[in-house]
DNA sequence: GGGTTTTACTAAATCGCTATAGTTGCACCC
DNA sequence: GGGTGCAACTATAGCGATTTAGTAAAACCC
């Protein structure tokens, strides 16, 4: 009904009294026209608050200013994981400063993840895209390469052939960090309590914790879909044993509180009885009584560096060098101590 | 370097040997096109995945198809409360049968916000956005209804004159529901460990608490900044008085598990000595010992019915209804009790 | 069978901006 | 003083869709 006319470029030109190829030259900072002149533009520009329309430019060849996420998990375990608002929070901290925007989505399954990014690169809607979890034979990157749509993948090791920009953080090494450490405590028997098997780091660290066999530490690993009821199920599977492993290790820390409910209900003490400790750390495991010993990444910083170096991508996209990211460190809180 | 030419509506056009026009009625339903040559049209679409350009389709006169989400919450803070993402989550889903898309970006003000609507606005890069935490006195109402930029409030009361459409949960009620409890359970010494004092909800809250003093309760409120680190502080500040409340309620989870910790750090047991509870759920307070009575309610579904509201509210602005969420609920739990 | 309507299209204008190819006017220069 | 160069612009052609006006052929109608 208000049918308020949107001002253009032809009105701030108008009004200025030069022509629309004027003030895109004074918006832009290229040459064309005098300092004085430029000035004048855009005080005027400013005055009636005027942008130029995000569409028109996408549509004159520049790109659509905009970056896709597409996060593949459940709406349940998201809210649950302080990891993706971290990230995002990082992500944006680094966009914000060039006017970039983030669309995300949220999608159910990995093939859902491909035809969305099918579809964002048809409709010429996002310039590139940020890619987490990373799987050996991932159909992911076969179809952004062949899209030729940018991508940085948060990834466990340094990319192969075909594999998009690569921020790597030596997974195998953030997994020698914590099991090792488990293990110079004097655990011997301890329990993995993975994300699904198809994830490059729970394939790493499955692979690191069996590696310490030759150091007479028998391991276990038991696959779930990241929600606090599979953690909780494990947690009583192996609490129920005559053998009880001495040490549980969890994917993320919500399970691991998950976790150390159940050893409180089965009356087992956490650290005295039962060591607990988390790949994952938030505000909330330093805060649960005991407080879960954790690895700690800087994954703000981990989101800021992957948007830095997808921008990188999208301006130059054949400068393929991938980047190691932040070392996740040890953070030792109550959760842990020497076995019995 | 690889310059793959874009496939594009004329491209399409010249396979099926219609006019682009005929494309793009075929595509849209509409009619101007055969029941047999739309098939054709489309099937070869389908075959060189050929989806419209957004930025020419909202250049056109069509909206941009985005919605934003401006969220004014330091990075910090964000990740710790779940209700960010169950709110995306539920947005998400209310939008992606109508493919539409979600912007997000975090600001660190008020007015942050506001040039964040405006710059939205100008560009044309979002056809509506979504509101949260209200205030009295909003700024951010004035501006929104200046721009004409339809919006959806997630509010504590009803809308005044001037008042964007709002979808509304009666918090003066869900205070009720909770210092109720509390009062019936026997405590007449409650602290209330708020949000910020300009928030509506945090005003309703202290007022019902307030109103208790006719039945001999006894309120008290402090506000925060939502951090942990200003919950920690506050319980300690109260466990160290000679006369503790015996009862403390606080505005979200993360603040309510900070202040379990405080109290079993200074050997207050929960809830034999004391009660805690919190205005706001997650997964984790359920799993934490012991597991936290709250206030629980369907971001989720809040979240779904404001994209939906808001996806009407863009077709038609003038409609202004506003309309009642879904009750929030009270979850009893193991950290409150009779008082001794 | 001539006139009207309907169907199924095409041609061309349009959205708001960017980019490229002119077009001035003025200084410079031997 | 005529050619060259440069600065500061303007005019115009896209970008890729939508949309309106126009047109040719088929269908209908008494």
């Amino acid at each position: 009904m208000n049918k308020t006319k949107r001002v253009t470029i032809t009105d701030i030109a108008r009004l200025a009294g030069v022509s629309p190829g004027a003030v895109s030259f004074a918006l832009n900072g290229r040459p064309g026209v005098s300092e004085q002149t430029r000035k004048r533009i855009l005080t005027i520009a400013e005055e009636h608050q005027w942008l130029p329309s995000s569409a028109a430019r996408a549509l004159g060849g520049a790109g659509a200013g905009v970056i896709g996420f597409a996060v593949n998990r459940s709406a349940g375990t998201l809210g649950a994981e302080a990891f993706f608002t971290d990230l995002i929070a990082g992500v944006q901290s680094a966009l914000a400063e060039n006017r970039i925007a983030m669309q995300m989505v949220l999608v159910s399954s990995i093939e859902e993840e491909v035809a969305t990014y099918r579809r964002w690169h048809s409709a010429n809607q996002v310039d590139g895209v940020i890619v987490i979890d990373p799987r050996d034979e991932d159909p992911r990157f076969p179809v952004l390469r062949d899209l030729t749509l940018p991508a940085v993948v948060l990834g466990s090791h340094a990319s192969g052939e075909g594999h998009p920009a690569t921020i790597w953080l030596d997974d195998r090494q953030v997994a020698h960090s914590l099991f090792d450490y488990l293990g110079a405590l004097g655990h011997r028997s301890i329990a993995y309590v993975a994300g699904p098997a198809e994830f490059q780091h729970t394939r790493l660290r499955t692979e690191v914790l069996a590696g310490l066999g030759e150091r007479g530490v028998s391991g276990e690993v038991i696959a779930t879909d990241f929600s606090p009821a599979a953690a909780s199920t494990a947690m009583r599977g192996l609490l129920s044993r005559l053998h009880r492993p001495t040490a549980v290790v969890f994917d993320n820390d919500v399970m691991a509180i998950a976790g150390l409910r159940v050893a409180q209900e089965m009356g087992v003490s956490v650290p005295k009885d039962l060591s607990v400790a988390s790949f994952d750390d938030s505000v909330v495991a330093g805060l649960v009584h005991p407080s879960i010993t954790c690895i700690t990444r800087d994954t703000f910083g981990l989101g800021a560096a992957a948007a830095k170096f997808l921008l990188e991508q999208i301006d130059a996209p054949d400068v393929l060098a991938d980047r190691i990211g932040a070392m996740p460190q040890l953070t030792v809180r109550e959760s842990t101590a020497v076995p019995r």
